[in-house]
RNA sequence: GGGCCCAUGGCGCAAUGGUAGCGCAGCUGACUUUUAAUCAGUUGGUUGUAGGUUCGAAUCCUACUGGGCUCACCA
């Protein structure tokens, strides 16, 4: 659909062409640029402090946020990202030619511009630039939301007017970021929440590696994923669903530890935890077992929280959570039963337990296998409890195709996942790298899907020979970074943590 | 996919079946230290789309589209 100015836009267009008519580039090739607006004040304030304040020229770049023409004097604010800095513009400096483009307003808010001078104060205590040279250096031909903003004596901004869309603001990103400081700013600490992962797992010896989004073969946990078709070669492909066979097939090869920050694929139900593609945090280390993999956990997440939010002390939903090491660790029975009352060694198969869950009220599909009633059981009274950090441990067997068994336990495999606020983050094993048991488990899941459990998990006959060659003993560990981002910045849902999150079609 | 709620100028909101208004932004004018600048004047709407009820619909009904919350599946 081409573009329909409205009539705001339709004013801008026709001041776009009164430049034009007066020789001024909307648009130009160069650009210079000496400070940031952080850095011309700094300069500036430091300058000052000296007994003989020297000059401090400047030129500085950034979009206009607000526009007062007094007659022959104008003030703006201009915004880069480390700020906002005032321009101090008067006929007198800059000649009536560039002056007239600001008092017949063929310069906007919004607009970006470029402005050079010496920094000063004004009478009412400003730090500004006082403009010799003003350059337009984009015209901005849609306005932006306008949001005014007063700052308190305390420094608190208050802001008037609000860009509040959710819909808008999730569609058109960069005009949410634009005129939302605080969105800007979640991003920013998104952003340092994967370097301090990566870092993380970099200072302790891991090796960052890159594996197929494009698979012939999905797997490694239980979800449908997206099919697409490869051209040229006439083949069938996944958008993968997880790392996990590609991450433990490079232990086979000899290395000791490796991780992947990347993209996982869905396809299934969107919520306020779950986007089609997410991004996901996976690990495998030789020689430690889940113990091993819980410590890893406990030291990366409260270093992320610090390293992006400065504490390990967060704010989630109103609740003070302390990510600190060492969290709770409980086991998946107990911690089931410390919420339900139910102790589910006393209903060993599926058919006791399904019976117990019915004659206490709970709607439950039937015909679940055992390890899945648990599951619900688990997710219905614990999993909204678990506000402060914690690690469960040793889950039913039959739900865990990858994880070795807990010893002299044959329903019990060593995996645990854990929980912040409320909501699942990662999931983690002591690896299985026996290949004929290995074998076993992707039959019996094949098994339970023709059953009609409808996760399938096919058989990855290349990974099982990969495994036959010898794999390490290992731990291996998953986690979603959007939802670690929910959790450690406060947000409500997982839109909050994407820059462009999945929306429908506009028809 | 089910349930509930929402959709009105660029943005934020009003109008309880009877003339679609307000603030900000915009536009015109005044103003050489303002800062949510101020003062005077002023433009802009087929009320998400398509039907229906009614003398009359932003308002009531139906369907559709998009969004939010929630339940189910999942991380």
């Amino acid at each position: 659909m081409p573009w329909q100015p409205n009539k705001l836009e339709a004013e801008r267009l026709e001041k776009l062409r009164e430049l034009e008519a007066r020789g001024v580039a909307a648009y130009p090739a160069r650009v210079r640029r000496t400070h940031s607006a952080a850095q011309a004040i700094a300069a500036f304030e430091a300058a000052e402090a000296q007994p003989e304040p020297p000059t401090v020229e400047v030129t500085v770049c950034g979009r206009i946020r607000r526009v007062n023409i007094k007659g022959k004097l104008a003030f703006m604010h201009i915004e880069d990202e480390s700020g906002r800095v005032q321009l101090f513009l008067r006929i007198n400096d800059l000649g009536e030619d560039t002056y007239a483009l600001i008092a017949d307003k063929l310069v906007d808010t919004d607009d970006f511009v470029q402005a050079t001078g010496e920094m000063m104060r004004t009478r009412a205590g400003e730090v500004s630039v006082l403009t010799r040279e003003f350059v337009l250096l984009a015209k901005s031909l849609s306005p932006l939301p306008v949001i005014k903003q007063s700052v308190l004596d305390d420094g608190t901004v208050v802001e008037y007017g609000e860009f509040n869309d959710k819909e808008t603001r999730y569609r058109q990103r960069y005009a949410d970021l634009a005129v939302n400081r605080s969105v800007r700013d979640t991003f920013v600490k998104r952003s340092r929440i994967t370097t301090a992962c990566r870092r993380f797992l970099d200072d302790i010896g891991f090796l960052e590696v890159e594996t197929p989004v494009l698979q012939p073969i999905y797997g490694g946990a239980a979800a449908r994923p997206f099919t697409t078709h490869h051209n040229e070669l006439d083949q069938q492909l996944f958008l993968r669903v997880s790392f996990e066979l590609y991450l433990k097939r490079l232990l086979v090869g000899g290395y000791d530890g490796v991780y992947e920050i990347g993209r996982d694929f869905r396809n299934e139900g969107v919520s306020f935890k779950h986007n089609p593609e997410f991004t996901q945090l996976e690990f495998y280390k030789a020689y430690i077992d889940y113990r091993g993999v819980m410590e890893i956990t406990e030291r990366m997440v409260a270093y992320a929280a610090e390293y992006a939010t400065g504490s390990t002390l967060i704010d989630y939903h109103g609740q003070q959570i302390e990510l600190k090491p060492p969290w709770r660790r409980v086991t998946m029975r107990d911690i089931v039963k410390e919420h339900s009352g139910i102790d589910y060694m006393d209903y060993p198969t599926a058919e006791l337990l399904e019976g117990e869950i019915r004659r206490r009220g709970m709607q439950v599909k039937p015909g679940l296998p055992w390890g899945k009633l648990i599951e619900h059981l688990f997710s219905d009274y614990a999993e909204p409890k678990l506000i402060a950090p914690t690690i469960v441990h040793d889950y039913p067997r039959d739900i865990s195709p990858f994880a070795k068994r807990v010893v002299g336990d044959d329903l019990h495999v060593e995996r645990f996942e854990f929980y912040i606020g409320g909501m699942e983050l990662g999931n983690a094993f002591t690896e299985l790298n026996d290949p004929l048991d290995q074998e076993q488990r992707f039959l019996d899941m094949a098994q339970t899907f023709r059953a009609g459990d409808d996760d399938e998990t096919p058989l990855d006959e290349d990974y099982l020979r990969a495994m036959r060659y010898g794999m390490p003993p290992n731990g291996g560990f998953g986690m979603g970074l959007d939802r670690l981002a929910m959790v450690l910045l406060d947000q409500p849902s997982i839109r909050d943590v994407l820059l462009f999150p999945h929306m429908r079609d506009l028809k």
